[in-house]
DNA sequence: TTGTACGCGTTATCAT
DNA sequence: ATGATAACGCGTACAA
């Protein structure tokens, strides 16, 4: 080594490999206008060496990090993790690693953070977590500020290249049809918070199916919640006080399907025996209530993955890195909260 | 600004300063020899501009990154993500970003991956989440590649500058007691997994509560779980399986007491009447499975930030960072899974 | 196909 | 107290 820091640098390689400086930043960078021997030669050098550009360095000659931004605002603990999960997976083996940015979707000052953020850590590329996904300013502004963006949602937010999304729509409803088949008529709807796309597309899977039953949707059989567990009990209590009371109820995601199931417990209606209740995305918590939790997997970590690769893909698998999808199936999970109504 | 690229530089800021680069880096860096004039004059450039120093630059100069490292082997999600959330709380106003490194404990390449990533990104610091923290060899590691740590545990691990811990056993002796007082004889410990210092810890204060009050400790009270639900419901089950039958359970986490009220449930033991549980960690599925868990809080958010202002206070404090303290207290949240033991 | 010279934006050395 | 100049390690014109 010239220095005494420890690292070999690319000009250690270049003597020792006897070529210049610029002939072994081809053979990192995959040039491929190279004599295959001299290439072959330096490999040998930097394997022997152990040398490992500087990403530092790297970062300051080309203007752009090696790292791969998360941007999310803290929707539920599980789904960020796994998101994490995920993304690092994708990323393990590859120079890339994760930074992670939480973000505040009220503040007035979310986009102008962002921006800073951006702009300072000149990020490779960045995935966003839903919801804030669904904020089409961001993705404008990750487009503006040059940073490879992909955003996961419930629905087809953008173009194949800037986005990975599940069916959610198709599987709600698929779900509502099992509930329907097990000969429910009364059928509840937790649904998630106004503005949430996930929201949206569920609500519509959930209505696609009674109409193609060709059952009614009166609106007091719709509460609304925030995806919060306490809100899902707020919500199934307003279900629970009609009558006649219905006799299944899909909650929008797992942690209101766990308040409703809570909330039954709280007034001794047994589930599955006389309700039955289905969520969504199979966190934890799913499988380890009370009756154990039907629910719809949805394929989080397929989605990271298929993120972090759409974006990192063209460096790191050079030719051969196969096309990511852009929509992934989520499915339907039965357990022991479903059971036909009591009659 | 000099270039066209948007950011302006140090030059950008020397130049219209009519100073030299250094003294705008002495202006950045607080040096304290500096005419008060002179630092006026360049602080009022600096904010006219909007000028801030470029973070690749700096990590190239100083061979070191402005980056907090999150060491983690998984334990369970909402743990890692509180954790995340302190950290960042205690870095947001500052240049320092979080990046996350998950490893795996039981491989032989740890370490080997550890001081990979720590030379190539020449990280600031890290935090080191348990169990992974109680290894000593990757503390070593760290000290030897001059990387600054702050491992959490849940007891004194190192010394204070490198530590923030948890009163685990004195809470949990309080827990313990609180049992006891409630009238409760023949307790059982759901017990954490061996080689875990927080599973000994707890243990400890387990004994430390049951040895005071002179109730006896029979071998066969305590099963072992490795921290999840599964293993939860399979020690509750052996316990439950003994005769006489404890009326109480402490399980060293909160999903090892999930598992425990789902084996009650499975076998129709009513909780509180006919057994009693407390758990620890305080994770969301303690408030909302039925009945709601009497828990330990454990004050993770806390432990996390005052790790990262550990890491990061001689920096961004300057003079007046406060000294963070190295032990946090728990606390015993009292809900619904507690009652004397039926007569 | 390969090498030379310079730029990226900052900090460090050593003068003055 | 301040400045000129050289690192830091890598990428890119452009020349050879």
């Amino acid at each position: 080594m010239s220095g005494k820091s420890g690292q070999p640098t690319i000009n250690d390689v270049a003597r020792l490999a006897e070529v210049s400086k610029k002939t072994v930043s081809r053979v990192i960078n995959r040039s491929p206008l190279l004599n295959e021997e001299t290439r072959e030669r330096v490999e040998k050098v930097i394997r022997d060496l152990g040398y490992v550009p500087n990403p530092q360095a790297r970062a300051l000659a080309l203007r752009r990090n090696f790292l791969v931004g998360l941007i999310h605002d803290n929707p539920n603990a599980q789904m960020v993790l796994n998101m994490q999960h995920g993304i690092l997976e994708a990323l393990s083996g590859t120079d890339f690693e994760m930074i992670v940015r939480p973000v505040d979707r009220t503040s007035p000052m979310m986009l102008q953070d962002v921006r800073t953020f951006l702009e300072r850590q000149r990020l490779f590329g960045v995935v966003i977590l839903p919801p804030i996904s669904e904020n089409d300013a961001l993705a404008d502004l990750c487009e503006e500020l040059n940073c490879r963006y992909v955003r996961i949602g419930s629905a087809e937010l953008d173009d194949a290249d800037h986005m990975v999304a599940s069916n959610d729509r198709e599987v709600v409803r698929e779900a509502t049809e099992h509930l329907i088949h097990q000969g429910h008529k009364l059928i509840g709807l937790v649904e998630g918070p106004d503005g949430f796309r996930s929201a949206q597309e569920r609500r519509l899977g959930f209505e696609d199916a009674l109409k193609s039953a060709g059952l009614p949707l009166p609106r007091s059989l719709i509460a609304r919640g925030n995806y919060t567990f306490e809100t899902g009990v707020t919500a199934a209590n307003r279900l629970f006080d009609l009558s006649p009371r219905p006799t299944a109820i899909f909650a929008s995601n797992d942690e209101m399907a766990a308040g409703v199931v809570f909330a039954a417990r709280e007034r001794g209606i047994i589930v599955p025996d006389d309700l039955s209740i289905i969520g969504f995305d199979d966190t934890p918590i799913a499988a380890h209530i009370w009756p154990p939790l039907t629910t719809v997997r949805w394929p989080i970590v397929s989605m990271a993955r298929a993120a972090a690769r759409k974006l990192v893909g063209d460096i790191v698998g050079g030719e051969s890195a196969e096309p990511q999808p852009s929509v992934l199936p989520s499915m339907l999970v039965k357990r022991s909260s479903v059971a036909p109504p009591p009659s």
